[in-house]
Formats: structure tokens, sequence, C-alpha cells
RNA sequence: GGGUCGGUGCCCGAGCGGCCAAUGGGAUCUGGCUGUAAACCAGACGGCUUUGCCUACGGGGGUUCAAAUCCCUCCCGGCCCA
């Protein structure tokens, strides 16, 4: 297949500044990048089509470079953010560095078996950090005008708010931005800078320098923004946090029930973003969507895809086994063995047999299982009918021991719809 | 450095001496309906040893019987001026 036409039904392409781009990519021997910021230690689901994307380029005979923001990591990317960034230490900086550099290689073949298209890590503070200010102004701010810089959509809805405002450090991160680029493309002949459509104004900053200083052309590719049906942005948990890609801070389990509950309406997008899943299954999978919603059979399909391409294929079945298992209605009549599968991969807690036979106040078991996070909040929770103990409802004024075990052994309990916790008596 | 406006709960934003754990909106959560969707409807939404107590309205100090609200001072931000 053709990365064109792969690329094309996905929807890949949001902007572009080259037509033949797609056709040069299906070709092979191109290098390209993409900056991950080190803002935290581990990526998450944000940053996962520009992982995907890295991949794909490198399946169809491209080079892929990730470039770790190192150096632009210490002054912030003001692109379309509300207010001005908290500055990371060093020290902070170099730790996420590491961590990100441990996941791009789930990602992308790093060995020098991969010939021509072996992938390339670099760290932009190699050069970021040791170049003269005046060196700098003189080679990269003299190609630019503040009036262009200050045109960006990026920074102008910073510029026009009156209660904020912006640093002359993060104005500064666009020109930062397109030297990368220079310097990759003069030392590593890097052609293509790839990013999400928010990295637009800043890629063709980079393609502008390098034409200009060097007298070469380079290009720039998109993708779009993937949003959700209410326009926020995708990745982020219900409460807010990131799902990450790293498995201590977001279990696969986790991960798994994250994507097993999109929405209909983005799981089309998600299965064409997210998976390396072949066309004809794909259309199958929005038909299914369609004609039988609730079996949601795309929705596994992509929960079972990227646990494994994060995680592993292990992970993926761990994951769905324990689902299974916790949601089944008839959760009080399954076997001790059944359980005993799921209790690694499910989220769950140990506590000890002669606490709970003496009785355990059920808010304080919720608090200490992650399951709220005050016991106020737990105490409502059981108010509002919102606990189950094994699939049960819980009443107000129930208490929990032996009697409410599983096997002698096993709780499980539920808060809401779908946030399970397995307890085990040790 | 000067002037001026501002800093309130997860976010936005009212309040401008007591009736304020603080109106309203958003986000989130629970329930209902469902498919462990979406939309919609209802409720909840600082903490605790919960008829009460504690902590909170940028930090510290003060006035007062009583302060998010008044005064002093410091810190931080926007705009204008030098």
């Amino acid at each position: 297949m053709r990365l064109r036409d792969d690329w094309e039904f996905r929807g890949l392409v949001h902007q572009s500044t080259d037509e033949t781009l797609l056709d040069r990519l299906s070709a092979g021997g191109v290098t390209a990048y993409i900056g991950f910021d080190p803002t935290a230690p581990s990526l998450h689901l944000g940053s996962l089509l520009q992982l995907c994307n890295l991949r794909r380029l490198q399946i169809a005979g491209n080079r892929p470079i990730a470039l770790a923001g190192g150096g632009t990591g210490m002054i912030g990317d003001p692109s379309f953010k509300a207010s001005e960034r908290p500055l990371l230490t060093p020290e902070q900086i170099d730790a996420n560095v590491e961590g990100i550099r441990g996941q791009l290689s789930r990602f992308l073949d790093f060995s020098p078996s991969a010939g021509a298209s072996q992938a390339l890590l670099l760290n932009n503070a190699a050069w970021l950090t040791t170049i003269s200010l005046t060196d700098f102004l003189r080679d990269v701010g003299k190609h630019f005008t503040v009036n262009q810089m200050v045109a960006k959509d990026s920074v102008k809805s910073r510029l026009d708010r009156d209660d904020v405002g912006l640093s002359f450090t993060e104005f500064t991160y666009m020109l930062l931005q397109a030297y990368d680029f220079l310097r990759l493309n003069i030392d590593y002949d890097c052609t293509l800078q790839l990013g999400g459509s928010d990295q637009w104004g800043n890629i063709t900053m980079g393609t502008e320098l390098i034409r200009k200083s060097a007298g070469r052309s380079a290009a720039g590719l998109t993708s779009p923004l993937l949003l959700r049906a209410d326009g926020t942005k995708f990745g982020k948990s219900e409460s807010g946090s990131n799902i990450w890609l790293d498995a201590a801070l977001t279990s696969p389990f986790e991960m798994h029930q994250y994507l097993l509950n999109a929405e209909d309406a983005i799981t089309p997008t998600l299965l064409r973003f997210f998976t390396f899943l072949d066309h004809d299954v794909i259309a199958e999978l929005d038909e299914a969507t369609k004609t039988a919603p609730r079996e949601r059979r795309a929705q596994r399909a992509l929960a079972n895809a990227v646990v494994a391409l994060v995680h592993g294929e292990d992970a993926a079945r761990g994951a769905e086994r324990a689902a299974e298992t916790l949601f089944q209605p008839s959760i009080a009549e399954l076997d001790e063995a059944t359980l005993l599968t799921i209790v690694a991969d499910a989220p769950s807690s140990t506590i000890s047999r002669a606490e709970f036979a003496s009785g355990v106040d059920a808010a304080e078991l919720l608090v200490r299982c992650d399951l709220a996070k005050s016991k106020a909040e737990a105490r409502r929770y059981i108010e509002q009918g919102g606990v189950y103990v094994n699939n049960v409802r819980m009443a107000t004024d129930e208490s929990l021991g032996l009697g409410s075990t599983l096997h002698d052994r096993y709780v499980v309990l539920r808060r809401g719809r779908r946030e399970m916790h397995l307890v085990v008596l040790k």
C-alpha cells in the first residue's frame, strides 16, 4: 500500500506546504522529524498520533527523527496556550527526556538493521544550549521581522488578551524551533517536519529559515487536531488528567477502559489515527458501530490495538480479560480461578483479613482504593447510590465484613458506571 | 521607578464589614435513560471524630465584638508613562 493512499484514507493531513510531499514519502528515502516536549516524564495519548505517523513514515522506507526538546523545553512553547508556562528546571527536563527515550523505541526501529531508515533520537539541547546569543540573533533573528511573528495565530490570542500577556522568552520559541529545523536540515539532510496543526506556524518559520539562510527547500506537514464531540481535546481522562503511555502512571487496564469508552462519533477517527489496521477492517468496524452499536466492536478493536501497541499483546489481553470479568453482572457466581487471573491486570489492593473481619468503614475503604478522594466524597457516592459491592448497589446503612467477600477472599468494589477496584484479603 | 487596574473554590467570575464554605456559568461526579457510548433530565460538588468543628477568598501584620470585604506592607500579573 502506498503511503499516500494510506494517509488519505486515514485523514492524516491537515495542512501541507507541498502537494507532491505524500508522493515523495511514498517513494521513501526522506528524512523527517517531529519534536516532543519534555514537559512530563512520559508521553501521553495526545502524542500518540505523532508517534504513529513517524512509525508510518519509517515503514514506508523513510528515516524518522524524534527530537526531544531538551533545549526548547527550557523556554516553553506558547502556541495557543492561554497563559505563560512555568519554567522547568534543567534536571526535570533531563529526567523527562530520559523517560521519553524509552517509550519511543516501542514505536520506532532504532537498530542499525533498519539501514537507511534507521530511526534517530536527538536532543536539541545539544545545539540550543551552546549557541551564543549574538550568533543566534545574527544568524536566525535577522531573517524574521517582529511584524510577521506578532501576526502568527499561535500567539495572537495571547497578545490580544488584556489579562495575561506573553513574555519575550516564550515569544522567542518559534525562532528556536525554526533553528532546530535548520540544524537538522544541514546536519542530517532532514527535509520535512511534521506536527499537530497547532505547530503549523512554527514549522513554516523553519522552512522559511532554511530557504533564506541555507538556500534549500524543506517541507512541513501537519495532522488534524483530535477533538471530541464537545470540542475538548482528546486524551484527557474524564477527571482531566492525562492518559500516559507509561504503565506506572496509567495502567494498561485504565488505558484500555478509556479507549473502550470512546464515544461512537470519534471512534472511526481514532481507529484511523492510532492503529495500523487494514482499511477494510476499519471499514467493517465503522459499519459495525452503525448497525450494532451496543456491541462496541470498534471500541474493543481500538482498545486492544492501542494497548497492544503501547504495552504489548499480553497487556492488551490481560486488560480485556479483567474488564470482561469485572463488568460481568453475575460476578458473584464466578469461580475463584477466574478472579485470580485478573488480580494482576485489574486495579487492586490488599487488606489484612483481620482488619476486614472486624468491619471496615465503607467510606474509608473507597478512599483507600482510590475510588474517592475523601471520606466526605465517598459518603456522598454511597448516599447517591453510586457504590456497588460485587456489582450490587450498596445501601446507605450497609457495613462491609466477611459476608461481603467472594470465595472468602475477594471484594469487587465499583463506583459509578465504570470505576472498578478489586480488594483482596491477605 | 511612577501611575492605574487586578490576584476569590478545578476554571471563568460575582460578592466589597455580620445573614459567606461564599450567587452564577463551565468542568467534574452520581442517579435516571442507555451500550461500561453521545444527547437529554435530576441531584451533588472544601475537609473532619458532621445537630457541631476546622481550613479557605495571593503572603504577612493590623483595626473591629465580627473582615473575602477596611488599613499597612510584601509578592505576583495586565495596561499606560519614564
